[in-house]
DNA sequence: ACCTGAACACCGTTCAAGT
DNA sequence: ACCTGAACACCGTTCAAGT
């Protein structure tokens, strides 16, 4: 009685790879093993290394088939409308997958499907009209204000306490007050606002966008 | 025979955590380990918790004397210098502790010391003349870009290939000359220029700098 | 007060063996 | 071809014991 390739059984590495997924987002990256995943998956740790070469491979893997699903905005969009796309679903991204974003922003994307990625959004800066070494560095400023933002967003605030001799609330207020009324503003209902706010101060500043839009 | 409190002999927390400092960038972050760590200070692992509550408190005690340690702007300098000053600071940090800057940025800095920093940044945004909305969120964009640009440095280029299967340079130009052509202004010996290029267009942008400097 | 040794509950991964 | 079980070389940390 022979199964499918892809009955709910065998392993292959779409089941792998999505219950790995899943499971980074409810434990953690840092609590997640290969040896919870098995379980997870019903079979022994060891039968994970028959289609993946081993933990880091698995978690490139996850990064390659997240790029590739990266909706891409329609190139007949302006340049400007394409970087705010790109970056409006890189955040979706890194919103949908809070716990595994870490790896996901920084590895390099050196497979076939990262640098494709890339070379889609140097495009928007070459299309906008700069030259290849101003392209190049805006691409370089503007993924580097993506990537600040989106790690802050995902791993800044929201990961909760960590300092050993954490200031209470009252203590701020006390020592530092403007600290603590410009918190108001660090809320992740305002997380929109504030990126939008910098990335048109960038897009305008690095002559993607003209003055007038 | 009573030995001196700071004896090379006895641990103590300065001992400790210079030594893990060194220890981190010499066997990078993620093979660092307490018992390497009492290794190397010939002594067994359990005695360092006789000191230091465990491996993220450690962690975080050296957040806490790499913040107090940054070298801080004179307050006479103007805001928008002031800025860069931090920026520079910081980048600097990043550069001397590439492996441990990972934990460095990420992790709230909800101390004292973590909240002053903070707090004497976010003065350069009002000093400049933003009222307190316009403060928190510029605040917050140039952190996002500060924030990426550093980790960028630090995690990407730098820290070699890591996909499963990486495109080689053959393909990298055959397949994406644009991304291959650029490549020569994302060497580290271009970093400056192109973190202070954003720099200035943010500054600008969210109203830090005037227009005509 | 400070350090030690054995032990516990984990890791990723190798290897030889099963079907 | 695919899965298993035992084993190896690691982790952080607890606990009881030493001085």
């Amino acid at each position: 009685m022979p199964r499918p390739p892809t009955s709910p059984a065998g392993l292959g590495r779409d089941r792998i790879e999505l219950e790995a997924l899943a499971l980074i987002e409810e434990l953690g990256l840092e609590a997640f093993s290969l040896r919870k995943l098995a379980a997870r998956l019903g079979c022994e740790p060891m039968s994970l290394y028959h289609h993946v070469p081993g933990k880091p491979a698995l978690l490139d893997a996850l990064v390659d088939r997240l790029l590739g699903g990266l909706p891409r905005p329609p190139s007949t969009d302006a340049p400007a409308a394409r970087l705010r796309a790109f970056a409006a679903a890189w955040r979706q991204l890194a919103r949908e997958h809070p716990q595994f974003y870490l790896w996901l922003a920084l590895h390099r994307w050196n497979s076939a499907t990262g640098v494709a990625l890339l070379g889609e959004v140097l495009t928007c800066f070459h299309a906008a009209g700069l030259a290849p070494e101003a392209a190049a560095r805006a691409f370089r400023a503007w993924g580097y204000y993506v990537l600040g933002a989106t790690l802050d967003e995902t791993r800044g605030y929201g990961a909760g306490p960590s300092s050993l001799h954490p200031l209470t609330l009252a203590e701020l207020e006390h020592a530092h007050p403007r600290v603590a009324a410009a918190g108001a503003w660090f809320q992740p209902a305002q997380f929109d606002t504030t990126f939008e706010l910098g990335l048109a101060v960038l897009l305008r500043g690095l002559g993607v966008e003209a003055g007038e839009g």
